[in-house]
DNA sequence: GTCTATACCTTGATAGAC
DNA sequence: GTCTATCAAGGTATAGAC
């Protein structure tokens, strides 16, 4: 994939969970970018392909993580997925999924497609993890892993958005109550290069 | 409030909770309604008007609920929250919480502010449930319920994100976890009228 | 209060030169 | 591959008649 390709698909990842999928427009990638309105229609025939290859990559991603993290233990996969989402949460960026699912109506029918397998795909790898950490010994929960798993994502997700509006402590507050809910020890985030997952 | 007004705000929050603020417009009201273009800018200047306005109702709702359910014991109000949760659930909308904070970035400062207060004061109210049913023994938790209300809240928020995408069985899956670690007993949600809170 | 008509801007997308 | 130029459609908002 071109240079230029790829930045754009980078830009446009960023303007989708800081604006939005609807109020993000090729003006704003022209702005930033020393490309023109045609040469992103030129890599992205429609927006409907851009999102799509947005998500694309950001599964890519999450698919990379799940096979480079699966060695370790269920609660330390946690606690690393939890990291990516405080980087996204310092530079003021929600997740894709939440950017995504709340503008599901709106989007086309190929994209609504691709976000209902994002959610699916980190639902399941979040799920394998809690249960990975409870057969460990090392998460304690009651019920279903896929219930818990539930709440949990939908913590991450909105531990953003709130963040956004009520100031960054919002998101340090939640992970300890969810770490201390999974009978873990509380974890330290260190600030690392942008690199946003989910 | 004349009539008309009134049901311009219903239908711009349900608008907005379907395909979101920045996704909405005049045309979309003008099509369901039989009002023109320059009726809803009459009682509208601008869309950030509008958008306060559906802040505002919805506001004097949920405080009107908080007098209305304050002598209830806090488990059950907590319930209750879930079960307007429940009906919008059911009709595809997310929350004006949900709605608006992962558009927040787009909003002008006017709307940004009221978000603001909005979050703060659901926040309040939730973790005022939650000192109350621990108060009364009928809600068992760790932590600060203000730290706890963060969860429920995004978890209400978040169920409605998921259940949109996922199917609604996420929503009736999330809140039976919710209610069976606050150690309370599970509830039943019945349809009621459209009457959609928070 | 509501209408028609319209101004003015931004949007995603296309044609054709280079 | 990227540009300039342009398009049709849709966005919010306003003016003025009724």
């Amino acid at each position: 994939m071109s240079a230029t390709k790829e930045d754009i698909l980078t830009l446009a990842d960023r303007l989708i969970r800081t604006k939005g999928f609807n109020a993000f427009s090729y003006a704003d990638i022209s702005g930033i970018m020393e490309v023109r309105n045609a040469a992103i229609h030129y890599h992205f025939p429609t927006k409907e392909d851009l999102g799509i290859q947005v998500i694309n990559r950001e599964m890519e991603r999450v698919n990379r993580r799940r096979r480079d993290w699966g060695h370790l233990p269920g609660d330390e996969q946690i606690k690393r997925i939890m990291e990516s989402f405080f980087g996204n949460s310092r530079q003021g960026m929600i997740c894709l999924t939440g950017a995504l699912t709340s503008a599901y109506d709106t989007l086309a029918p190929g994209m609504q497609e691709k976000v209902v397998y994002m959610c699916n795909s980190i639902l399941a790898w979040v799920t394998a993890c809690l249960e990975k950490g409870r057969d460990e010994m090392s998460l304690h929960f009651q019920g279903k892993a896929r219930d818990r798993a539930l709440l949990l994502m939908s913590g991450l997700s909105s531990s953003l958005l709130l963040s956004r509006v009520l100031g960054n402590a919002v998101f340090d507050r939640m992970m300890e109550q969810f770490l201390k809910d999974l009978g873990t020890s509380p974890a330290k985030w260190v600030e690392k290069e942008p690199d946003w997952l989910i």
